[in-house]
DNA sequence: CCGAGAATAGAACGGTCGTACTATTTTGTC
DNA sequence: GACAAAATAGTACGACCGTTCTATTCTCGG
């Protein structure tokens, strides 16, 4: 054994995962703050005492959480985007990849960090910033990736990345947010062919 | 006296009012759930069973406010773009002052239906059909402007309404999202800008 | 201006919350 | 396989929650 480094770390760091893996789960459909420790105790089997030991206070699981939760997200949006090649084709799978971590279901709630930063808004705090920090850099990565595509030709460069991403940004959210309301899953192809189509409306033909 | 109907209502009435304002206002920033009624009878100088007894359960209270909230919305959002001309004057006039109404924080904490729906997602019940019923009628309402607009012969007609009103709805929102998180005012410009610019690619010249 | 009824306040309830402290069990190493 | 250390459980506490009950104060039509 030992292959992985899975294996290599102590029972109460892989306990510590599965509490936070489940903590993020939870907080997506009923929120952050309400899910309390005594029912996150229920939910993995442990003792509420025997839980909150890996952690020092509420406020440190609720950090851990949103650490969890971003981690996961790059995992399943970020990443798989990157392998995508540079300019256009890249923009598109951000978006596309956004869609489908709703669609999927990656948290039973939708976006984590939908579901969590309407709540935190006005609760200043370390984790207000830890959500913040995570949604302004998924923003920057999209617009910055639009500027790679603009650079690339493929994008009219014209029109500045900031609306674009600002535009591709508002679909996914509004895929989210309506499935989560309404369950019609038709909303992320809606929200799919809304970023297609404004991605080719703003589309250079190589000048070849 | 007695000019208007304000002054013919019960002293109860009148509290009960100024109780649901400020339930929707701190609901905005905080959300529904954890605004408890100890806290609501702190923010209006009343004793908690004082209050209380204006509503036979917190849940009632919570339908009082989303009610309060949703007649204030149309208001502020509804009413004044029903004075815009049928057709595509009055598309935009939703739209903008959708925007309006978020970037004067009419609720201080932006649109109250964006601060709660997230929270009642998870959670069935008469508070979250009403949250539902409110949001699906505004969305219902944007959709049949555009239709109007397209059978006047301003906007494509070949793109669906539905469509089009999620896009112009996914622009609002993610401004309010946005503008409540990073606190930049720009956003209410750039949702300005995208609807306008969305609405320009889809209209017709008058056959004249 | 009085008196009935509405409106508000006060006190107390059982329940759950986050957290602290102590005891017990489990883990991994020599 | 013993034993220190790590992990988990048990219990208790004060604070606040929604709600109930009773007492007090206010309102406003006759």
């Amino acid at each position: 054994m030992g292959y992985s480094s899975e294996t290599t770390v102590r029972k109460g760091e892989r306990t510590r995962r599965a509490i936070l893996s489940k903590a993020a789960a939870l907080a997506s459909q009923e929120g952050l703050e309400p899910l309390s420790i005594g029912r996150l105790a229920e939910a993995t089997g442990m003792s509420k005492s025997g839980l909150f030991a890996h952690f020092g206070s509420k406020e440190d699981l609720q950090i851990a959480t949103v650490d969890h939760a971003a981690s996961l997200f790059v995992d399943e949006v970020i990443a798989p985007a990157r392998e995508a090649p540079r300019g256009l084709p890249r923009v598109w799978a951000l978006c596309d990849h956004m869609v489908d971590y709703s669609e999927r279901q990656v948290f039973p709630g939708g976006c984590f960090f939908a579901a969590t930063s309407a709540e935190f808004n006005h609760r200043p705090g370390p984790v207000r910033d830890e959500i913040q920090k995570m949604i302004r850099s998924w923003l920057s990565y999209l617009e910055h990736a639009v500027e790679q595509a603009q650079a690339a030709g493929e994008l009219d460069p014209n029109v500045p990345a900031r609306q674009v991403a600002f535009q591709l940004d508002a679909f996914a959210q509004a895929a989210n947010a309506q499935y989560q309301l309404f369950r019609d899953p038709a909303v992320f192809d809606e929200a799919r062919r809304a970023t297609r189509e404004r991605l080719e409306s703003l589309r250079l033909r190589p000048a070849a």
